[in-house]
This record gives C-alpha cells, structure tokens and sequence, in this order.
RNA sequence: GCCGGAGUGGUGGAACGGCAGACACGCAGGUCUUAGGAACCUGUGCCUUCGGGCGUGGGGGUUCGAGUCCCCCCUCCGGCACCA
C-alpha cells in the first residue's frame, strides 16, 4: 500500500473554507503597499469592482462579479505587482429609508447591520480585498468631502440651481435625474414619471459634453463597445446652426435650432415649445386664451403619452408672425409640444417637405409644404413623406445649383453669418444633472437660503453638514425632503450675517457619493481632502474596472465628468478614471431574471452551503465569457465540485519531495504544463476566464493520466504539473488551491506564490500534426517536426496513400503549404 | 426610425482566415463495488448503401481554404428616440 492509497478519497469544504479564514486573516497579504508603488519597488495596479449598496445578504449577482474581479486581482498580484483591491459600500439611499420607515428605526441601523452581513458574506467568498481601506459613503468622515465637492464645484459655477420641469416619481416622492428616467417610468420603483416645476441643483455636465464625448475614443478599446456607443448616443452631439427670425414687435428676434439651415428656403412656419416661457411672451393677445387652454392640457399629458411617436400633432396658433431672414416672408409662429423646451432653443424652423414631424404638423393644420430638394423622390406634398436625403436644390436662390447636403449646409452657414443672422453651431441631447432629491438618507446639500443674503455655502470648516437624527414615521416622505421637518437641524444662523436663515433640506443623489468613491480608496483616511494627491498620484487611475453594465449612463458617466473637473482643479494628472472596464453579465435563472415576485431567486448562501465557495465561484468563471448573461439552471455546481475533487487528489498523490528539480522530469508532462501556463497567462489577460478554467482542466486531466499509466507520481514533472494546477487554480478556487499548496508541502499562501517561469524551450513540440487537404478537405494527418521546411512537407503530402487515393489522377493545380500546419491540394 | 451587438450539438460554450464542436453538463454502455447519487474507462453533431456525404440563422460574394472577411435578408438582445 503507498502512502496516498490511504488519503481521503474528499476533503471536507466547510472545514476548509474556516480554516483558510483564519490563516487568511493572521496572514494580512492583502494589503496595498504604498512604500512599494512609490520606491519603484513593485510596479502598481488598481483592480475595483463597484462597490455594492448594503440592501441584504449578497446575492448571486454580486457573487459572478466578485468571482470574475477576484481572477484579475489575483493574477496580478501572482504576477508580482503592487495591487490596490479595495471594497466598500454605496450605503446612502432609497431602501434603508424605506425600511425605516415600515420598522420604525434610522436607516443607519438597517443600512450598517446589512453592511455587517455582506462583509462577513465577502470574507466567506475568499475575496482578495485590502480590508484597510474599507469605507462607507454614509460616513461622516465621507460625505464630509462629497460635501466639500459639491461646494468646489459650485465654485466654479459647476453646481446651480435653476426652476425648471423635473422628473418626479410619485411613489419615491422624489424628483429624478433624466439619466433614472427609463421609458417614462422611474429607474428605481418603475411608477410613471410625471413634471413638475421645481427650483432644483444642477451639477453642468453639459460643460463637459464635447471632452465627455472625445475622450470615449481614448477608452474605446478597453471598455464594452456597448456602453461607449451607449454615452455616445446619450451624450447626443450634433451639428447644425442657430438662426434668428424677426418676429414684429418684439426687440428680440425668435432664435432656432437647426441640423438643415440649407433648407432656409423651404421654411413655411416656426414652432414654439408649447410648455416654454418663450410661448407666453410670444402669444397674441387674441390667441392668449386658447394658448392657456392648449398648455394646460398638455401639461396634464404624462411623459408616456409623450413618448408615444405615432400621436397625433396638435398645436395652437401663436397669432404672430416671424420673418424669414433669406427670403423675407411672413412665417406664423405655432406652439406644441412636439418641440422640446430644454433642446436647442425650444423653437423650431418648420421644413415640413424635408422634416416628417414638420410634414405631419403643416397636413394637420393645413399650413404650405415648399420643397427646396429635389432628392429625385415623390413631392412630399403629394406623398406626405419628407424627403431627407441628398438632392439637388431648387427655389433656393443662391443654393440651386448645389447637388449635396454638405455643401448646401455649409453654403447657407457662411452666408448667415455674413448677414449676422446665424451661425454654425452644435447642440448635445444631453441635459444638466440635477442632483437633489426630497429624502432623507442621502448627502445634506451644505447650502444655507438667507432671506437677505441668498444662497450661502456652508463655511468649510463647519463640514460635515451632518444628518439630524430623524426615524420612522418622521421620514415619511411628503414631497418635500424629512429633512426641512426637523426645524432645530434647518434653522441656523446665516454663516454671511448672522440672521435667521435655513438651510436646504434636500439630500444630493446617491450618485454623487459613487462619482468619487474610487479616488478615496487611495488615502481612505486623509483628513485634509478628498483624497491625498500624491497617494492618487501612486495609485490612479483604476486599471481594471469590474462591474454592471445597469450603469452605462449613470454612474459610469458621473464619475468620468467629476475626473474631469477634478483634473480641472489640479487634484489628478489623468482625465478618465477607469482604463478598463470589463462588464459582466447577469445571472438569471430558467431564462428569467430572479425577483421575488418570480418565486425563482436562487439564494447565494443556500449555494455556498451545498456546494462550497469554491464550486459556485469556479461554476460563475466557467460558465460563459464574463460579458455574458448566465442562466444557473443550465449550470452544474456539483460539477465543479466533482472537479476540485479531482484536482485536490492530485496534491496527494504526488510523492516528489517540495523543490524537486522538474528538468529532469518527463517531456511530455513538463510540455503540457508549461503550454498551460504560457496560455492561461493571455487567456486570463483577454478576459477568456472559462477557456483558462478547461485549459486547468485539461492538465488536470493530464496529470492523472500521467500519475496512473504514464510517467508516475514520483516523477518531478507531475510535481511541476501539480503545483501549476494549485497556482492557476487559487486565481478561482482559493480554497482548495490552498489545500493543495499545503500538501504539495509549501507554505502558506499559494496566494504569494511565484508565477511559474515559462521554460520557453518547452514551448515547443517535438513533433506536430500536420494537416492534409485535397480541395480543402481533409484526407490525412502527418506527424512532422515543427521547423520542417515547405518543399518537404509538399513531398511528404504528395506521397500520402490517402492523398493520392483523393487526389484520384487528376491534374494538382495548386498547392498551398502553410507550415508545418496545412497543406492544401487544388486540382 | 437611427445606432450598436449576437445567432455554432440535447445544454453551457471552444475555435491567430487553416482539422468546427476544445472543456464541461447531460445521456448511454462498461470496470470496481454489498451498494453507487463515489471513482475510473469508453462512446455521444446529423445522414449513410460504411465508400463517404451534410453541417456554424437564410441567400450571395471574396479566397486554395470562411463559423471567422464583404453585401443583402431574417430573428433575438441592448442604447437613443417628436432631440429639429
């Protein structure tokens, strides 16, 4: 009997899984070395996952991005870099409040017992995490800097408030940044968004549109195509220019938007937005009753009814009228709502034979349709379709013998210009981010209103601005923020001159929190600023950016607009904050997402219990390609566990002592291992973690093979494979991998262990298989050596029976050699 | 409507323009077992007259060679959408 005919057959998960805990945590190999990054020692990198807000214990979701996050931080760290692989919690927000509400408590209890729990959850998981630097957005000691933030930024006229009509969710009783509004309906809590005219903060991210857009270019190769294309739609850049009409009576001339001033000419009416001031100066005072009566109306529409493009046009005649500025016609001026108040100007031009909408509108209400392009197409007039393509220009005075759209808009440009009125211009579809919201458990806006001094910053000294204590019932929401409730918290002393003021009850968008979470972790503790400069100047930018793709123009815009300003106030060198991103997909279970109202959530701990850490996470990494969604039904745990086993058996059957020297091992097996590892290396670097995981596979498989019916255990070259398989494996499974490196007789932990060196020499096979073809398909496989020429890989393939026999006497008319892998035979 | 992706066995998925289906799951058969829901081995795209033929959503094209590149179409997923 040998030694390893008596081992256990399993070893046991739970007992593992504490016991790695432990050691683990006396370890402490976590943490991020400043000393090393900033003496050269060590070259740095940042791995972040997005922090998770604390709503529960984690779910499966969380357990697929922190088992993909963990591989990168790993290998990095294998490798030999500096690793910074921070964690923690977006823990303002929405769902402790209300849970506070129905339990009669302050949300801070729900909030941090919950954080409580996912830590614990994390540390279960085997994460990698540098608990040091741990931090909470609803911390005193944090918000006091988003606090800071925001008054820098309106410094520097970046945070404003305005009135305007915003996006308000009934349910939430809240208003809503654009961005949290999905199809009409609140992102959070799904109810039908309705307008209301509130004076709101805004932060100007349209300051920042152009940079916003440009600098996607810089990033575009290491970020999902999906969410570049996604900003670029949502940032919405166009090009066309402003043009002012004379409207009589009236100082100020009528200011339009437009993407066609080169169809000037077919301009037959101009359109107001009916819900813009601009509509009420502009109405008669004959048409001043039936304009009340048409925005009332419309002002009742819900923004789904809105959205519904195949409505009708409606609209009120203004009773002006406004002068063309190139053909000096009296135009009358409508309103409606099928112009939008907060793009462009809020008016329009009317094209109606080159502008569907515009068409749809003058049919309505039987205004004249003008062609000026003759795109070769049936006159719009005749067929209610506009025309929008290239075509040649007529009644178009200066225009008619152009043929394109390019120069027939530059033309009409210049010539505006030179008559002063117009100008080349460009617009984005993207709006200011307004940023109060009526709650409670959020970031204190650090404004105080004084009736004779206005709006007043908080002195920066006296931040934090911090929370009153305020629970159950007196969170309620009531439309406007718990927070202007709690009189002794809101009336304070004007910090300019001393009177009576008070301040803003509003609380900022958890957003704001998360814009500038990933700066902190770098100086978590830093009591002078936000962060510590020079420690961002170690650490930043995020190299590796792990997380859902929810956030395409959420938080993955807000944080690249704050790197920008903050670059802008010398605070960081770079001016994107995450180099790479990588967006995993969702788990989901029978091809429906998991909720409640489903019945069909799987419960992470219920899989960690039956399974073990290791199986789930080896099962999420195996699955797909991280960016894909993954249904848990058509997965197997108890597949992966079956597999660890396998693998974990290996460590006992080798009977090579620790630091055998390899070189004199078995070829074949040293091959297969050292293949391994040079291709687990780029498969791990592109991201293709399930490929890494069967490539593991496969010298598992070998290696058993080799120990039953080839080299043997005791060969050094199953002692090589062996601790390959622990090393790769520890980047997935870190707790069996430990298991094997200690009984392979190492030290703990495989986590510090060395990458293994690649033998380059290994690399190459002793022999290869070439392929064979005769008009492309193949008819015979020949063993050759890897450097063979192709004069003699022809003659060899030429000589093949199974060639010949295919090849049947007819003329070869070609022959393609690609060595030493391919031959292909064209008769 | 505009802009992006993606369609491969029963399933999840592999495949620098060069052997389609790696690696798994599942299934079938076997070995060893008192037993097998353990371990190990074998087989597993479809058709076949056993020579071979056909196969990556459909149709064209480029190429000695296409799942991969190009064009058209279908389906599904995502973003934007009365944005002038």
């Amino acid at each position: 009997m040998s030694d390893h005919d008596t081992e256990p057959a399993t070893y046991d998960v739970a007992a593992t899984e504490q016991k790695w805990q432990q050691v683990w945590g006396e370890l402490d190999i976590f943490r991020a070395d400043d000393v090393a990054v900033a003496s050269g020692q060590r070259e740095k990198r940042y791995a972040l996952t997005m922090f998770p807000y604390p709503s529960g214990d984690l779910h499966m979701g969380h357990a697929e991005v922190f088992a993909l996050h963990d591989v990168i931080a790993r290998y990095w760290r294998l490798r030999g870099f500096e690793v910074l692989d921070p964690m923690g919690w977006d823990s303002f927000g929405l769902p402790a409040e209300n849970a506070a509400i129905r339990n009669n408590e302050h949300p801070a209890t729900y909030t941090y017992a919950n954080i409580e729990t996912q830590a614990s959850s994390m540390r279960r998981y085997g994460l990698a995490f540098d608990w040091s630097r741990r931090l909470h957005t609803s911390d005193p000691e944090y918000y006091r800097w988003t606090q800071w933030l925001f008054l820098k930024f309106r410094e520097r006229g970046l945070a404003y408030r305005k009135k305007s009509p915003v996006n308000w969710c009934p349910h939430d009783q809240t208003v809503l940044a654009n961005e949290q509004v999905v199809d009409g309906a609140c992102e959070r809590c799904g109810a039908v968004v309705t307008k209301r005219d509130l004076t709101q903060w805004y932060f100007k991210i349209t300051d920042y549109a152009q940079r916003l857009l440009d600098d996607l270019d810089t990033v575009a190769d290491a970020w999902p195509n999906r969410v570049v294309v996604a900003q670029r739609n949502w940032i919405g850049r166009s090009e066309g220019a402003h043009v002012d009409f004379v409207v009589e009576g009236r100082e100020e001339p009528l200011r339009v938007y437009t993407t066609r001033p080169d169809t000037l000419y077919g301009a037959t009416f101009m359109v107001v937005a009916a819900d813009a001031a601009l509509a009420g100066e502009l109405v008669s005072d004959a048409q001043r009753a039936a304009y009340d009566t048409y925005r009332d109306e419309i002002r009742k529409a819900s923004d789904i009814e809105r959205l519904a493009t195949d409505r009708p046009k409606s609209g009120v005649d203004l009773g002006v009228t406004a002068t063309n500025p190139v053909t000096g016609e009296q135009m009358p001026v409508w309103a409606s709502d099928y112009v939008l108040a907060d793009y462009g100007t809020g008016a329009i031009m009317a094209v109606p034979a080159h502008d569907q909408r515009d068409l749809d509108f003058a049919r309505t209400f039987g205004l004249p349709v003008r062609r000026v392009v003759d795109t070769g197409e049936e006159n719009p007039e005749e067929s209610g379709v506009a025309t929008t393509g290239d075509g040649v220009y007529v009644a178009s005075g200066p225009l008619d013998a152009i043929t394109d759209k390019a120069t027939g808009i530059r033309t009409m440009i210049e010539r505006l210009q030179d008559e002063g009125t117009g100008q080349g211009t460009v617009n984005f579809r993207l709006r200011d981010w307004l940023l109060s919201r009526q709650r409670f458990w959020g970031c204190p806006i650090p404004v105080i209103h004084c009736p004779t001094c206005g709006e007043v910053d908080v002195p920066l000294d006296q931040l934090p601005v911090e929370l009153p204590e305020l629970r159950g019932a007196d969170l309620k929401p009531k439309g406007v923020s718990p927070l202007a409730g709690a009189e002794d918290w809101v009336n304070v002393d004007c910090p300019s001159c001393g009177g009576p003021a008070r301040r803003d009850s509003d609380t900022m968008d958890t957003f704001v929190d998360s814009s500038w979470y990933h700066l902190r972790f770098t100086s978590p503790g830093h009591t002078e600023g936000p962060f510590d400069v020079a420690k961002l100047r170690l650490w930043g930018p995020v190299d590796q950016y792990v997380g859902g793709l929810e956030h395409a123009v959420l938080h993955l815009l807000y944080a690249r607009f704050f790197t920008k300003v903050l670059h802008d106030m010398d605070l960081l060198d770079f001016v994107e904050p995450f180099t790479a991103l990588l967006g995993q997909g969702v788990v989901i279970n029978n091809g429906k997402k998991m909720s409640k109202s489903l019945g069909n959530g799987v419960d992470l701990g219920d899989q960690l219990d039956t399974f073990g850490v290791d199986a789930v996470r080896l099962t999420l990494v195996f699955a797909s390609p991280p960016e894909d969604n993954i249904d848990w039904a058509d997965m197997s745990p108890a597949g992966s566990s079956k597999f660890l086993q396998r693998a974990w058996r290996l460590s006992g059957d080798v009977t090579s002592v620790a630091g055998s020297d390899p070189s004199t091992g078995d070829m074949a097996m040293r091959r297969v291992t050292h293949r391994t590892v040079h291709e687990a290396q780029e498969l791990v670097e592109s991201h293709r973690f399930n490929v890494m995981v069967a490539r593991v596979m496969e010298l598992v498989n070998a290696t058993r093979k080799a120990i039953d019916s080839g080299c043997g255990p005791a060969d050094p070259a199953v002692r090589e494979a062996v601790e390959v398989v622990a090393v790769l494996l520890s980047l997935v499974a870190p707790y069996t991998a430990e298991e094997m490196w200690e009984r392979l007789g190492h030290q703990p932990s495989v986590a510090q262990a060395d990458w293994p060196v690649l033998d380059p020499a290994l690399l190459i096979e002793d022999s290869v298989v070439a392929v064979v073809q005769v008009q492309g398909k193949v008819k015979a496989r020949l063993d050759v050596a890897p450097d063979i020429a192709e004069v003699d890989l022809e003659v060899l393939a030429m000589a093949d029976p199974d060639v010949v026999r295919a090849i049947d006497g007819r003329e070869v008319r070609k022959v393609v050699v690609r060595a030493p892998k391919l031959v292909n035979v064209v008769v």
